[in-house]
RNA sequence: GCGCCCGUAGCUCAGCUGGAUAGAGCGUUGGCCUCCGGAGCCAAAGGUCAGAGGUUCGAAUCCUCUCGGGCGCGCCA
């Protein structure tokens, strides 16, 4: 509808200009917005004020031309050119009438578009380390990056979903050793067990798979393990002594049996969030492995590429990137003393191959912890001589809960967090999945566990659900008494609607397209969200006020069109936010 | 100390690339109602948009500074 406004306004330009009114400068673009003051009608163009600097002439005698200029149209019942110069839009009744034989004909369809041009964009979210299970941090991730994903492929984009699989990091062996130490001690060994390990009941599990496939065959003495050992914190230093225990397992396991406890973790943790996101309604097209980078060379590549460059030194033994060159607040560290690669390594290899892959786009989600990194890897995407402008970087601000008033304590330190499958099971899916988009990204969230839990109108996931049912259940109660639907008699006879419940209703639905292109090119489903909210009042408020299932066919038929479209808008709003659409509650 | 994000009604938050008298939900107050499916409906009160400057026809929105809150500043991931 904006786009149709925003053509009358080109061609009243032209007209003028051609008359010698309008010089060549004022062939502009011209702005279309909803107007908030229904007094201004229902869209309002600034084209008259932008355009008073650059004519040197009076916004208002502007305005007066442009509207005189207008093409006459059926959409628009009225202009008016109000305030310092605003051309104000009246739409006609049919305008209304049009969008909601639009939601119709076009069912699921409805609010989609071309826009993206079938360009693709990928989208990588998540990507928690496979140290253990996911949490509530994660959950917010989650929600928002599927969310964004689903609504880029509704406004016309092939989005490809990822999630990189950090398997190759330290924090993996940490990981592994964690795991054989658990199983020492189901052998009967006494472990002290390190600070800086991982505590979750979850490495017991895995410690356990490993004690019934193999007894006491892998058991070492506790001594023997933590020979020649530095001693941990407080006395030492931590990272040092979890790092030689490392290497004494390893040793002492060899290759084979150390891979082979590694990857009964890796794959554990792994098949727990994989089941984990997909019962949360998320899907991906690749799980990609920090591993296989590895393995096929391309850190090595992304190195050398950097260095023929000459964007790598090194210094104190290590080989430094000079990010610092591109923006970055000092320079990193990308292979250690040790000749380990550190993990910024692998990043810059995957953001490398990413770009290789030929996305136009790439759309990295992370938790806005991790805010301090954007800069690096955007400096690495430029030494590498790629655009780092094709990266886009969604940070996520933390999500709190409360329960009963009170802010949920948390604290990953001792492993006392709040899994995502707790939060599911405790509020559902689809609360979970609305709420966590229901603030935008970069506000924090502040997560009402009984809210979200509750069966009543003030918690806008089940209000919006319910409406959904209201619908559904009109047309069981018509069925029940032996009508019918007659569609094409209810879209021919909308004009019979004009209550303001009516009106106000379709002209939330004629929004919902130009609300899913915004909300998608802005990357915020909260948009969507909040429109569902909205929408859902509107229909209640309308419920309330008339009977749909009248004698007067033709006028029930009508009222039964729109509540049709109502249900459809709702269905189609929530299957963006990865929400179901129940028919009956 | 430096950097990033946030600060809007009692609470939780919207406010589109700067636009007209700053909005919603919940809560509060006052009326009304009880009908397809149960969340009722209508109205009112409630704001120094954290504060101070600046940019301009116009600033909650852009710039600078101050205050307050969160996060980050590793050869960790």
């Amino acid at each position: 509808m904006k786009e149709r406004l925003r053509d009358l306004l080109t061609q009243a330009l032209e007209r003028l200009h051609a008359d010698g009114q309008l010089p060549e400068a004022a062939l502009v673009r011209p702005q279309v917005e909803r107007t908030r003051d229904p007094a201004h009608g229902d869209f309002a163009t600034n084209l008259a004020l932008t355009l008073a600097r650059p004519t040197r002439r009076k916004p208002r005698e502007i305005a007066e031309a442009l509207a005189a200029a207008l093409p006459e149209n059926a959409l628009v019942h009225r202009v008016e050119v109000a305030g310092p110069g605003f051309i104000n839009f009246f739409l006609s009744e049919s305008a209304w009438q049009d969008a909601v034989r639009e939601v119709l004909a076009r069912g699921t369809d409805y609010g989609r578009s071309v826009q993206g041009g079938g360009r693709p964009v990928q989208v990588e979210f998540v990507s928690a380390n496979p140290t253990g299970p996911l949490h509530v941090g994660h959950g917010r991730g989650a929600a928002y990056g599927a969310s964004v994903a689903n609504l880029l492929e509704a406004v016309g984009y092939r989005v490809h979903r990822e999630y990189y699989v950090n398997d190759a990091g330290r924090q993996m062996d940490i990981l592994a050793a964690s795991v054989y130490l658990r199983y020492l001690e189901l052998c009967g060994e006494e472990v002290p067990f390190p600070s800086n390990a991982y505590q979750g009941d979850y490495v017991w599990d895995i410690g356990a798979t490993l004690h019934r496939n193999h007894g006491e065959d892998w058991r070492y003495p506790v001594a023997e393990v933590f020979e020649g050992v530095p001693p941990d914190a407080p006395e030492g230093d931590k990272e040092a002594h979890i790092d030689a225990l490392i290497e004494r397992i390893r040793t002492l396991l060899g290759p084979e049996r150390y891979r082979e406890a590694f990857d009964e973790a890796l794959n554990a943790i792994l098949a727990n969030i994989r089941q984990d996101l997909k019962e949360f309604g998320v899907v991906y097209d690749d799980w990609f492995s920090e591993r296989s980078l590895v393995a096929s060379g391309a850190v090595e590549r992304a190195l050398a590429r950097l260095r023929e460059r000459g964007h790598l030194y090194e210094k104190d033994g290590a080989v430094w990137f000079r990010s610092t060159a591109f923006g970055d607040e000092k320079d990193r560290v990308v292979v250690r003393e040790n000749g380990q690669t550190t993990y910024f390594a692998s990043d810059i290899a995957y953001h490398m191959n990413k770009l290789e892959r030929g996305y136009e786009r790439v759309i990295d989600v992370w938790g806005a912890d991790h805010h301090g990194y954007v800069p690096r890897i955007k400096a690495a995407l430029a030494a590498l001589g790629d655009d780092p402008s094709k990266l886009d970087v969604l940070l996520v601000q933390f999500a709190v809960l409360y329960r009963g008033g009170e802010k949920v304590q948390m604290s990953t330190r001792s492993g006392e967090f709040v899994t995502l499958r707790e939060l599911r099971r405790e509020v559902g899916n689809d609360a979970a999945r609305f709420f966590y988009v229901l603030r935008k990204a970069e506000q924090h969230l502040d997560f009402d566990l009984d809210l979200a839990r509750a069966r009543t109108a003030d918690n806008p996931v089940y209000a919006i659900q319910y409406a959904h049912a209201r619908v559904c259940s009109v047309f069981r109660q018509l069925q029940d008494k032996g009508l019918d639907w007659d569609r094409a008699q209810g879209a021919a006879h909308l004009h019979l609607l004009h209550a303001p419940q009516e009106r106000d209703l379709m002209k939330a639905l004629a929004r919902y397209p130009e609300l899913v292109l915004e909300a998608a090119l802005a990357h915020e489903p909260h948009q969507v969200a909040h429109f569902l909210r909205d929408l859902a009042h509107a229909f209640h408020t309308w419920y309330n006020a008339h009977q749909f299932l009248v004698e007067d066919a033709r006028l029930r038929n009508a009222r039964l069109a729109l509540a049709e479209a109502t249900r459809q808008v709702i269905a189609n709003g929530l299957a963006l936010l990865g929400v179901s659409a129940p028919e009956r509650m």
